[in-house]
DNA sequence: TATGAATGAGAATTCATTCAT
DNA sequence: CATGAATGAATTCTCATTCAT
């Protein structure tokens, strides 16, 4: 009780602008690996290290938190990608390489797919969360890959076809990937080498889209 | 109050052999709807048309009746994919067809969507769920479809190349599809065909992976 | 842990119809000894003999048991008073004074007191319940002696003047007094005899609301 | 942030002095509104233009903050009644009715109508101050007013009977009706008119407690 | 055997109080 | 000395599970 010692640690330490970061890592960390539901605020707070208490003065409720969360993962690791797929006079086919291999490098860099993870199970529960993860993250880098796709058939370079089906085409196994990594993966299943996935996917879907060389000859 | 009279019509009358089957459906739309920890087991009962207490005569736990509601779904909708993906004498190009317009089909018939965002969900949370749907589902489809790839590699109609990630690159956008309509089209998010989506999807991958065309001169 | 003994106490017994009258009970207790907010529901379902969780099945929050609480003491005390006040044919002097003996009594037995002491404090947190005492307690009684002063009025037996304020005359200090043993005497305060007081202040009001015999003449 | 001008504004500049009554004032008006566990340290601080901990400088708790409040308002109004009172030479019914329209005045210019509500509320909570108040006001005014009434029936204008229940035949009309107004007025109830009150009410005690015209004579 | 009342462990949230800055 | 960030005890409410009827 008695702690005469001048170099004790204070009890905490007055953190205002550090505190809200720390707060949103551990929580990104907690709800990626249990849900939603399954997080215990109290884990949260200890994984901050702060107090529950303390949770209350950054975010008024765990929705609130939860929230956070996934809007600042959304924002983190959208914005470069979208700025490499819409940099003009870059070739399709380089373009398309490049995103593949960004997009593996993102998934084993980033708790993005922790984040998929969660906001997919969660949709229901949080329409707001979904709309957001929708606007920033799916339709936005789906758009992008999209209007590339556009920009190439333009040029006679890519396929006719819905540009939007057609970034499927070149997104979708990637992100099947990135899942599987979260999902399987940690309980035993199947390894996923994401970095071959975008190189192979990247050669089939680059032939699979291309013009038709001569076809009109 | 109490009614002696012998003809009096039952209190329940439903056939208990059914009740099971009853009680897994009634809980794959609230496990799929709300999530595993905020699907109430009340509900599931008044969903089923049975008492609270009856759903423990026919399982254990909250977890076990999620377990069986995963593993029916599992079950369900594998079978006539792997038997349609590996008949023998089926040609590549035409199975590949099949099985993307056979995907699309079970999308919007079944609930498979709403139970894969659901397993995505809790997979740390029920590791052993996970690895069931890995055996079951995942890899099984996946493998299959890598069986039918690595077939037509060897008899010159593929390229070279991983089969299980060419069945990525097949299956991918499939997947992505399904979740898109369950995650974000309830929410506002845009609409996706899945035939329009299988039908294109199909034309590129199947062009992507032919084998070059000296190859086979 | 095992208890063999076949007499040994059932953990439970279900006692649907009689419970919410005993956690009302209950509750009324606390709520009167503690006020609203230190009221503590464990206390509550402890004092009622059942669990936190039972009180969720009759009453959805701590401020609806409250609730539940105020109108039923509101409507077990007033309607006996009304009836004897607007009995007909009753002669005025004799109704006054039967009202005030019988608010000693029930001051007395029941815990008008308590419930009323605390619909005061929580007025402004629950103004609905303020309304409620107000329309069915407060206003009601009020006017019922209103009503038998306008009637004594008419037949030349009470001077002129506001019924309602001469209401208050004859009401008012048994009022206080019921308050004052409620918030004084049980700590220290001065004990006040109810019924001498009903008795004095009948004569009192009595005199004092009496037509003038003889003023015309 | 930092800020080396030695002109620079002071963060505040409130008199030392005026702090207490300043958070006196505001602690009223918040428990007075929300009674006391409903109160927020954090909001009277607010409204007193004081920070939190600035509180725990002038009052060690939350209740002492709340004790200091009700004795502040028991001590502010109580003097000037019981002056009024017992000043010699008086007589009996101007007396009275000037103590009647004076508590009506203070009914509307103070919160001691609040205060009484707060008191009444917490007093199983609060034995101490409900013992302050019934010793500073409650016993006190009712004892001023009873030496009033003792003197007059030493002098035979007012009948004989218990000084102290005649005293409440006096104040408590005026009582309720202070209450009425702070309880039901509010939440849509009643109006009341407490000067009305007051001077009907003066009316009818005067003549109730005057003494018998024979015994004069 | 079916029912749903009762249990009780668990989690979110609040807020008086402390104390680093 | 003032501030307000941080603490943590306390309390309401939820719901899977049990078990008297």
């Amino acid at each position: 009780m008695t702690d005469p010692s001048p170099s004790a640690a204070p009890r905490w330490r007055r953190r205002k602008t550090a505190r809200p970061g720390e707060i949103v890592a551990a929580a990104l960390a907690e709800f990626a690996d249990k849900g939603y539901a399954a997080a215990r605020l109290e884990d949260v707070a200890a994984r901050a290290g702060v107090s529950k208490g303390a949770l209350y003065r950054y975010f008024e409720t765990k929705a609130d938190l939860f929230r956070a969360v996934a809007e600042h993962v959304a924002s983190a690791n959208i914005e470069r990608l979208e700025a490499a797929v819409l940099a003009r006079g870059v070739r399709f086919d380089l373009a398309v390489a490049t995103i593949l291999g960004q997009a593996a490098e993102i998934a084993e860099a980033s708790r993005l797919g922790g984040v998929a993870k969660m906001v997919i199970g969660e949709s229901r529960n949080f329409p707001d969360l979904a709309r957001v993860w929708h606007d920033a993250v799916a339709a936005r880098a789906l758009g992008a890959v999209a209007e590339l796709v556009r920009r190439a058939q333009d040029r006679g370079e890519v396929r006719p076809g819905d540009p939007r089906l057609h970034a499927l085409s070149i997104m979708g196994p990637m992100v099947v990937g990135l899942l599987w990594r979260e999902v399987f993966t940690p309980s035993g299943g199947a390894v996923l080498d994401l970095r071959a996935l975008a190189a192979q996917h990247a050669a089939t879907v680059l032939k699979g889209l291309a013009a038709e060389p001569k076809e009109t000859a």
